[in-house]
DNA sequence: TCGACGGATCC
DNA sequence: GCTGATGCG
DNA sequence: GGATCCGTCGATCGCATCAGC
């Protein structure tokens, strides 16, 4: 039953995401040498753009060591072969001419002038359409934006300061549903356009403390864009819609979360109030359990636990439910399979909800055999028999990044666990083929949303992150999907929440 | 993930 | 109960 | 010849258990 002490210890602020030293080294005290070099910049910068915007046909022209050497004067990444280099720098050129009319602010040089009339340009498909997921903006604005951000200075990070506390407040003032959010950035978007010169300093800003709007990925392709919580999540259903809202966490370690300063279930219960929360990577053992329902949130009396016998304080699932479900069962019903505590299933009117951690391949990739020969085929043959009676909803770490969009750095990550090719081809064969929807991917194609980030290297502020936690649903039901979304903002695991909501 | 390293590749 | 080694991701 | 790309390697972070004292 639910106690009064609510599954937690303290409400302090959820995301202590600390400021990159890099970028902190580089904006700290500005010497005369660094802002000769900037001047330089700026000049070659207008004499290179002057001449390519009178003669285009240059451009065919070049070879391969001017094309490069024009490329890093525009702060655009010089990779590959001569074509790529030319597409790269067509690609600036188109982008640079349509914006050439919108651009304000000349006295700033260049290097600013140029960032500002990129976000102008974003900030004016923001007012022209419902959707911030139309906002085209391509990679190559993305990396020259990131190359301008390296050269600026403190004074411009003052300016941020005041800038911000302004858009704060209105921001605040619309109120704190998703769509009042939504329609709070749009008109908050108006007031860009209308200041233009401060727009850049509104998105460092952004970029400082929102880390996972930042398009971070080795090889971005043309119209990829961050998620961002804030402005992709459609307006609540009507009062009238019936639904039901999942919750989904791999929390890596359960009493680890429940000690943590700052992370308050309560609040997380009280800003997202779903109906489900299944949890991953509990590593509870089961003389923990009971201790753990003592302190359930009222309203969630119904929960279901299973975790690992062979290895103690390993893996380990959850499902905790105000519904009370009809059935629910534990395992795969394989007892190869069974000793890890790696999924829970509950049974309501509608549909089959399933909590599962799937098995990492491992260091070495030691059981990535096992996991794409065994493990997956299993799980997928159990899926399809649920799905006799009624429609399945699988969630949890899944561990797979199923496509190269799902992982910041997919070269490097050929034979990581997670991304091998193997992994790869059965989360296809064994899931998307056989019916199953991947929800986010579905509502958000093209979009990079990451729901893990490794500790090791603080992935999460530079949003270096991987997407491994997933909602599939049978076929039947995708279309009844009404939101599929990534909570980057919660803190306390090395993986954040994701959620669902589906109109019964 | 990141940096260092060596070897391969490209212009 | 504390510390350090180890497993795992 | 110079720059980039590619694969490999080792160190890194955090949660949990376990052994030893």
């Amino acid at each position: 039953m639910g106690s009064k002490r609510p599954f937690s210890n303290s409400s302090k602020p959820m995301s202590p995401f600390v400021e990159d030293k890099k970028r902190k080294g580089l904006e700290a005290s500005p010497g005369s040498k660094k802002r000769v070099v900037e001047e330089n910049d700026v000049n070659s910068y207008s004499i290179e753009i002057e001449r390519l915007r009178n003669d285009p046909t240059i451009l065919d022209t070049m070879s391969f060591q001017e094309l490069r050497k024009t490329l890093k004067i525009f702060r655009v990444p010089a990779k590959g072969r001569k074509d790529d280099l030319l597409f790269a720098l067509k690609s600036f050129m188109d982008n640079n001419m349509c914006e050439q009319d919108s651009q304000v602010g000349e006295e700033q040089g260049p290097l600013i002038s140029s960032e500002n009339a990129s976000v102008e340009a974003e900030a004016r498909k923001v007012l022209d359409e419902d959707h911030v997921e139309n906002v085209n903006e391509t990679a190559e604005i993305f990396e020259i934006n990131q190359g301008k951000r390296r050269l600026k200075q403190s004074e411009s990070e003052r300016k941020t300061v005041k800038v911000t506390t302004k858009k704060k407040v209105s921001l605040k003032s619309e109120g704190d549903s998703d769509f009042k959010r939504s329609r709070a950035k749009r008109k908050v978007s108006s007031e860009i356009a209308s200041i233009v010169a401060q727009t850049d300093e509104i998105i460092t800003d952004t970029i400082q403390t929102e880390p996972w709007t930042v398009l971070a990925h080795k090889k971005p392709q043309k119209g990829w864009i961050a998620y961002n919580p804030r402005t992709m999540r459609p307006p609540p259903l009507a009062q009238d819609t019936k639904f039901v809202k999942l919750l989904s966490w791999n929390v890596n370690g359960l009493r680890a979360l429940l000690k943590l300063e700052g992370f308050s279930a309560l609040q997380l219960a009280q800003r997202e109030d779903f109906d489900v929360l299944c949890l991953q990577e509990t590593k509870l053992q089961e003389k923990d359990i009971e201790e753990i329902k003592q302190r359930l949130i009222d309203g969630y009396e119904n929960s279901f636990w299973t975790c690992s016998v062979s290895k103690l304080g390993y893996s380990g699932t959850a499902v905790i439910s105000r519904i009370k479900p009809l059935s629910v069962k534990y395992g795969l019903g394989i007892s190869d399979h069974d000793s890890e505590g790696r999924l829970v299933t509950v049974e309501f009117d509608t549909f089959y909800l399933i909590s599962g951690y799937v098995p990492n391949s491992g260091d070495g990739l030691k059981r990535l055999s096992y996991r794409v020969t065994q493990w997956d085929p299993s799980l997928s043959n159990y899926l399809k028999e649920l799905e006799k009676s009624k429609p399945v909803i699988l969630t949890g770490d899944l561990n797979c990044a199923h496509e190269e969009i799902d992982i910041y750095n997919p070269a490097g990550n050929k034979r990581s666990a997670g991304f091998t090719d193997e992994e790869r081809k059965s989360f296809a064969t064994n899931f998307l083929s056989r019916g199953f929807v991947d929800t986010f991917r579905r509502q958000h194609p093209g979009v990079i949303g990451y729901t893990y980030w490794g500790y090791r290297h603080g992935g999460r502020k530079t949003n270096r992150g991987w997407r491994l936690d997933y909602f599939l649903v049978s076929e039947s039901i995708a279309d009844k999907v009404h939101d599929s979304y990534i909570l980057p903002d919660v803190a306390g695991s090395d993986h954040c929440p994701i959620g669902l909501i589906v109109k019964l």
